[in-house]
DNA sequence: TGGGAGTGCTTTTTT
DNA sequence: AGCACTCCCA
C-alpha cells in the first residue's frame, strides 16, 4: 500500500487518492499520467473502495489498454482478465456481443475496418447506379462516419437540397446494407452500443450499477458520441475520472472534440481539477521552448510544465539548402550521435507528413544506418491476410457480401464481371445476400459460381470440428490461396505472412481461450478471432532490430519519448500545414499543438531543421521558414553553421538556385498586396503574360498570383 | 484475365 | 515524383 503510493509527487498523490468524486486530471506531457491512472485503479481496489468488477477503464489504442493492464497487474495481485479495461471500440464490441439480440445484431456480426467500409460503400453506389463523380465514395464515407460520431442516424440527418437529400438516402441505404449483411463499421460499434444502453432501461441500469468507477485516458481525444456513451454509463452514480491534456489534442480532424474537456469540467469535475505540471522527461530548455510555443494558443485550460532536471543543451537549428541537404545533415548528426554512444532507437526523426520520409530513408539507407519507419501497412491489412480472413468470414457468416466479393474469384476461378452482375441482380430480386443468391442459382447458372459455393460449404463442414489454427491452415490450403502464392514470383513474403496468420490464430487461442469460452462458447472462437483481426489490426510493419533510428509522423510520436529528436521540414505550408492554415485560427492552433507534441518528445537534445527548397508533388518548392521557428525563444536556440554547398562527384549540387520572377522581384522578398496584406514570395513560374508568383501571406494562406494583374508593392 | 497505359490525387490516423 | 485506380487490348 505504501509501496503503491511511494515515489508519487504531491499532485500525483492527490489525484491517486482522491475520494470517490468526479475529477479531471490535466496531465502535461511527460508528467506521469498513465502512472496516475493505473495507480488510482490499484489504490481504489486495494483499499476495497471498489471491486475489480466495478471498474471501467477506457483508452484509445490497444497498446495503451495493454500497457495499463500490464502495469496494473504489476502493482496489485488482481486478475485483470475479467476486468473491463479496453478501447472504446473493444468495450462496445464486448457489450454488443453479450447483448446482440437486444442490439438487433446476429451473434456472428463482423466488424468492417475502414478499407472494408469503403469497399462496401463503393459496392452500394454501384448497385444503385449512383454516379460516383457526384458522390465520391470517400466523401460519402466521411459524411456517414461524422454523422454517426455525432450520434445522428440517417433518419435524423438534415438535408436542404436535393443533392444533400440524396446523400442522406445513401446513408440510409448503407445502413440497410450493413444490417442485411450483419456487419458493423467502427463508428457503428459505438453508436449501436450507445443506442442499446439508451433504449434498453434494464440493461442500462445493470451497467450503471455495475460500474462504480469510470476512468478515461487521453480524454482530449474523445468525440461527442464517446463522451455521451461515458456519461450514460456514469449515470448511475459512478465516479468519472478523466485524464487528458488539451494541449495535446491533435485529432480534431477526425472528430475529437477538446470541448469535451471544458464540458466535463462544468458537468462533472467542478472543483476537482488537478494539474500535473512537473515533467520528468525533458531538460529545461526543451520544456521552456514547448511552453513558449503553446502559450500562443488561446482558450487553453492552462498549464505550465516545469522540471528540476536543469537547463540542458540549447536547441539546435539547421537551415538546409534543400530537402536532400537537410537529410544529409540529419543523417550525419545521427551517425555522430551513434558514434558517441547514443542508442539509435533513442533517436527519432519526426516529420509532418509521410511523404517526407522518403528522402530521409534514402539517405539513411545510402549511409547504412539501420532505421525503422512507423506507419504503413499492418499485419491484418495485408491483402493476402485479408483474402484468407474473407474465406473465414464467409464460413462464419455467408451473408457477408464484402467477404464474398473479395474471394469469389480469388484465386481466379473464371467468375468474371458478367456472372457477378447476374448474381447481383438475382440477389437484388431475392433481397438476399450474394451467397444465397448464388446457392439458389446453382445448377442452372454458371458452374463456376456453383463450384465456389460448394467449396465454401465443404470448407465449413470439414473445419467444423477443428481447432482454430488447424481450421485456418485447412482453409488456406483448400481454398487455393497457398497454391496461388506459391506460383507467384513475389509470393514468398506473402506465404510467410499466411504462415504467421496460423501462428496468430494459435496465439490468440492461448491468450484469449479462457475469456472466450466464458463469453462466446466453443463455436465462438472463429468469430472472436475475426473480431480481433478487425479491432486490432496488428503491429505496424517496421524494420527489425531495436538498434534502429525511429522515423515517424509527429502524430504517431504522441505518447513516445526519445533522448534525441529531430523535427524536420519546418517550413511554412508544410508545418504548419497549408491546409490547416487555410482553416484559419483553429487549424493553426491544432498545428501548434502538434508542434508542442513534437517538442515534448525529446528528453535531452532537440534539433529543428528546415530546407529552403523541397521537392513536393514532383515540383521544387521554395520555402519560407515555419512561423513556429519565430515562436521559439531565440536565446534557447543554437544556430548551426551552414556548411558550404556541396556538389557530389556526379556534379549534383545539394541546393538549387531559385528561378527569379520578373518585374524586379526575387524569391524570398517581402511584398504587400492590397487584399491579402504582407507576404513573402515563395516561388515563381512562367514568362511575360503568364508570369506568376506564389506568395505566402501567412494567415491569408498561400496564393498564386499573375504578375500582370496582381498589384504588388515591395514591402 | 492480366498487364500496360493513362489519369488524378497528394495532412495528420485509430478503431 | 509516386501511387492507386480505371480502362482497354491481346
Amino acid at each position: 500500500m505504501s509501496d503503491l503510493l511511494a515515489h508519487l509527487n504531491p499532485p500525483q498523490l492527490q489525484a491517486v487518492t482522491l475520494p470517490p468524486v468526479h475529477a479531471l486530471i490535466l496531465a502535461g506531457a511527460g508528467s506521469g499520467k498513465t502512472r496516475v491512472l493505473t495507480t488510482r485503479i490499484a489504490w481504489l481496489i486495494s483499499t476495497s473502495q471498489v471491486s475489480p468488477h466495478g471498474v471501467l477503464a477506457v483508452t484509445f489504442t490497444n497498446k495503451a489498454a495493454k500497457e495499463m493492464t500490464a502495469r496494473l497487474a504489476a502493482l496489485i495481485p488482481v486478475n485483470t482478465r475479467g476486468m473491463w479495461i479496453g478501447t472504446f471500440h473493444g468495450l462496445c464490441n464486448r457489450l454488443l456481443r453479450a447483448h446482440h439480440r437486444e442490439a438487433n445484431l446476429p451473434a456472428t456480426f463482423q466488424i468492417l475496418d475502414s478499407a472494408d467500409q469503403l469497399g462496401a460503400i463503393k459496392r452500394l453506389l454501384k448497385n444503385l447506379n449512383v454516379d460516383d463523380e457526384k458522390f465520391p465514395p470517400r466523401e460519402l464515407m466521411n459524411f456517414i462516419n461524422s454523422h454517426k460520431e455525432e450520434g445522428v442516424r440517417a433518419a435524423q440527418a438534415q438535408a436542404f437540397d436535393t443533392w444533400a437529400q440524396r446523400r442522406v438516402e445513401l446513408y440510409a441505404e448503407y445502413e440497410r446494407q450493413c444490417q442485411r449483411e450483419g456487419v458493423v463499421d467502427f463508428a457503428e460499434l459505438l453508436l449501436r452500443c450507445h443506442e442499446l444502453l439508451l433504449r434498453n432501461e434494464p440493461l442500462r441500469q445493470h451497467y450503471q450499477e455495475r460500474f462504480r468507477h469510470i476512468l478515461v485516458d487521453e480524454f482530449q481525444d474523445t468525440n461527442r458520441l464517446q463522451y455521451a456513451w461515458l456519461k450514460l454509463l456514469a449515470g448511475g452514480g459512478a465516479k468519472f475520472f478523466a485524464v487528458g491534456d488539451d494541449d495535446q489534442s491533435i485529432y480534431a480532424f477526425r472528430g475529437a472534440d477538446v470541448g469535451n474537456m471544458r464540458d466535463f469540467e462544468g458537468e462533472f469535475a467542478g472543483p476537482n481539477v488537478i494539474r500535473l505540471e512537473q515533467n520528468y522527461r525533458s531538460h529545461g530548455n526543451i520544456l521552456a521552448a514547448a511552453n513558449a510555443i503553446i502559450k500562443n494558443n488561446r482558450g487553453r485550460l492552462g498549464k505550465n510544465l516545469w522540471t528540476d532536471a536543469g537547463e540542458g543543451e540549447p536547441i539546435r537549428v539547421f537551415e538546409a539548402y534543400s530537402d536532400l541537404d537537410e537529410a544529409r545533415f540529419v543523417v550525419e548528426e545521427v551517425r555522430e550521435l551513434a558514434r558517441d554512444g547514443v542508442a539509435r532507437n533513442q533517436i527519432a526523426l519526426l516529420y509532418r507528413s509521410n511523404a517526407q520520409s522518403r528522402v530521409l530513408e534514402h539517405e539513411l539507407f545510402g549511409r547504412g544506418v539501420p532505421y525503422r519507419v512507423y506507419g504503413g501497412l499492418r499485419f491484418f491489412e495485408r491483402q493476402e491476410v485479408k483474402h484468407a480472413l474473407a474465406y473465414l468470414r464467409l464460413i462464419g457468416n455467408p451473408e457477408d457480401d464484402t467477404a464474398f466479393l473479395r474471394v469469389v474469384n480469388f484465386p481466379t476461378r473464371g467468375i468474371g464481371a458478367r456472372s457477378l452482375e447476374n448474381l447481383q441482380a438475382t440477389a437484388h430480386q431475392l433481397n438476399s445476400s450474394l451467397y444465397n443468391a448464388a446457392a439458389s442459382l446453382t445448377g442452372k447458372a454458371g458452374t463456376a459460381v456453383g463450384a465456389f459455393i460448394r467449396l465454401i460449404e465443404t470448407l465449413r463442414q470439414e473445419t467444423g470440428g477443428l481447432r482454430l489454427p488447424e481450421m485456418v491452415e485447412h482453409v488456406l490450403e483448400k481454398s487455393g490461396i497457398l497454391q496461388h502464392y506459391r506460383t507467384e514470383k513475389e509470393g514468398q513474403e506473402r506465404l510467410e505472412n499466411l504462415d504467421e496468420l496460423i501462428n496468430a490464430a494459435a496465439t490468440f487461442i492461448d491468450d484469449e481461450g479462457v475469456v472466450m469460452a466464458e463469453e462466446a462458447g466453443e463455436s465462438g472462437a472463429l468469430v472472436a478471432f475475426l473480431t480481433h483481426a478487425s479491432l486490432e489490426s496488428g503491429e505496424h510493419q517496421a524494420g527489425e532490430g531495436d538498434e534502429a533510428v525511429q522515423l515517424m509522423t509527429v502524430h504517431s510520436a504522441k505518447g513516445l519519448e526519445f533522448d534525441v529528436v529531430f523535427i524536420t521540414g519546418l517550413e511554412q505550408g508544410l508545418f504548419p500545414h497549408e491546409n490547416a492554415v487555410l482553416e484559419g485560427h483553429t487549424g493553426l492552433e491544432e498545428e501548434r499543438r502538434l508542434m508542442y507534441v513534437a517538442v515534448t518528445r525529446a528528453r535531452q537534445r532537440l534539433y529543428l531543421a528546415w530546407a529552403q527548397t523541397r521537392m513536393l508533388h514532383g515540383q521544387t518548392r521554395y520555402a519560407v521558414p515555419s512561423s513556429f521557428l519565430d515562436e521559439f525563444p531565440q536565446e534557447l536556440l543554437l544556430r548551426l553553421n551552414r556548411p558550404a554547398p556541396v556538389s557530389t562527384g556526379s556534379g549534383r549540387v545539394y541546393y538549387a538556385a531559385a528561378p527569379e520572377p520578373e518585374g524586379g522581384l526575387r524569391i524570398g522578398q517581402s511584398v504587400h498586396h492590397a487584399k491579402f496584406g504582407l507576404g513573402v514570395i515563395v516561388s515563381a513560374e512562367g514568362r511575360g503574360a503568364d508570369a506568376r508568383v506564389q506568395i505566402n501571406f501567412g494567415a491569408a494562406g498561400m496564393k498564386w498570383l499573375v504578375l500582370e494583374y496582381a498589384k504588388l508593392d515591395p514591402a
